[in-house]
DNA sequence: GGGGCCAACTTGACAGCGTTAACCTAACGT
DNA sequence: ACGTTAGGTTAACGCTGTCAAGTTGGCCCC
């Protein structure tokens, strides 16, 4: 077991390097925290290292820049998003799980807004996906690969009017019209402008109209 | 003719007011061009003045701060957006009328990304509307209650289901759905995560979904 | 077991940002 | 002719993200 070549698990090295993980995992932990506090741009580097009790220059060594930073953030929470809709992945009808998982979307964009606001509509010049910790089309990480799966289970059973046949162009289709409801809340929800509706009762029923749309007639 | 109580359209005072409010309109035109060329955080207050051969300082004697500025822009845009919205109210059936203004909102978007994101992808401490340069329920100036006067005109005649009741709620479905398309577009374009389809032709079937979804079914 | 080394972290600074106080000056009203 | 004021400038403040250089403490190897 305890080799001279073994991939270090224990002993000094490893040490250290579990010890630099952790502190990565520290600046992770209260980036997240200010972050949520207070939304993506007053969220400063001095801030997040203060918080930790570090200088902000000790923050560079972790992490290449703010940007990287938060698109690991970003990856992270990418990553429960697509674990939470995984859960509704038993639900046998690809109709009906399009509408649970619509919901738990929009339920997880309404409850994590700063980070909803970074993933989704920010232009970030990165993607969240080249920071490796979330597998592009691997459905338990990528939450619109899964999408795109359970919209093409749906094409294969026929449920689908047929000017529907392009199982991306479908998914965006969804996809839009739920980060329409969540974004335009998210920032605009203040404004005396609109009389908003209640979010989560007009979206329950966007979904509806989605389907309906969608839906193969009844051959009836 | 020539009082002298008049209010002032000649004379000295009139020519300051006047060369004031020129000054002003080149602060914002120069404002909108960095503004449309580098997008709205890269723009800065000394870029805005240099180009007009002002120092920074000279800026805040024509508006507050910066996000007043920029509101004030966006307002201008917003009732660009409207007045281009109104031309389509010739249409007779409402239910067409939506799909037009709907191709139409999507294109204006696409084509002014950057004043798009600041218009309604922002949250933005102060609405467009206490500019005053927008008037709230003016179907002329506010697009969005444009398109709740036309939802409005399609409920009175009977185009929609019978669970739709709330002019509010189904313009916010309409308007939701096209933001989604547009604004993701606009922030995860160049994300190779999304293997986009062309955003016009999507949301074309997006407003015939959302059309077929909500209409009342033919009594045949 | 002591010398070299390297990684984690700090110090101190830089350039640029939005914004403000103090001043300056030319044109106005009286 | 003169005080006032509006429109503009100068210089600065406090803040930001970021980096070059220096410090320090523990590891590795001879």
């Amino acid at each position: 077991m305890s080799s001279l070549t073994e991939t270090a698990t224990a002993g000094p090295a490893a040490r250290r390097l579990r010890q630099k993980e952790e502190t990565r995992a520290r600046i992770l932990d209260a980036a997240r925290e200010l972050f949520v506090e207070n939304g993506v741009e007053a969220t400063t580097m001095r801030a997040i290292a203060s918080r930790i009790e570090y200088t902000p220059t000790a923050i560079y060594h972790h992490f290449r820049d703010k940007e990287s930073l938060l698109a690991e953030l970003c990856a992270l929470d990418f990553r429960a998003l697509a674990s939470a809709l995984q859960r509704i992945g038993a639900i046998d009808d690809p109709l009906e799980r399009v509408r649970r998982m619509g919901i738990a979307y929009a339920e997880f964009g309404l409850k994590n807004r700063s980070q909803y606001r970074f993933m989704f509509m920010t232009p970030s010049g990165q993607s969240m996906m080249d920071s490796n910790l979330v597998q592009k089309n691997n459905p338990e990480e990528d939450a619109y690969f899964f999408l795109v799966q359970t919209v093409e289970e749906g094409l294969k059973k026929g449920l689908f009017g047929p000017e529907f046949q392009d199982e991306h162009q479908l998914a965006q289709l969804f996809w839009s019209a739920l980060h329409g409801m969540v974004s335009l809340h998210i920032a605009k929800c203040n404004d005396p402008w609109i009389e908003w509706r209640d979010p989560m009762a007009t979206i329950r029923l966007s979904i509806d109209v989605m389907i309906r749309g969608t839906r193969r007639h009844h051959p009836a």
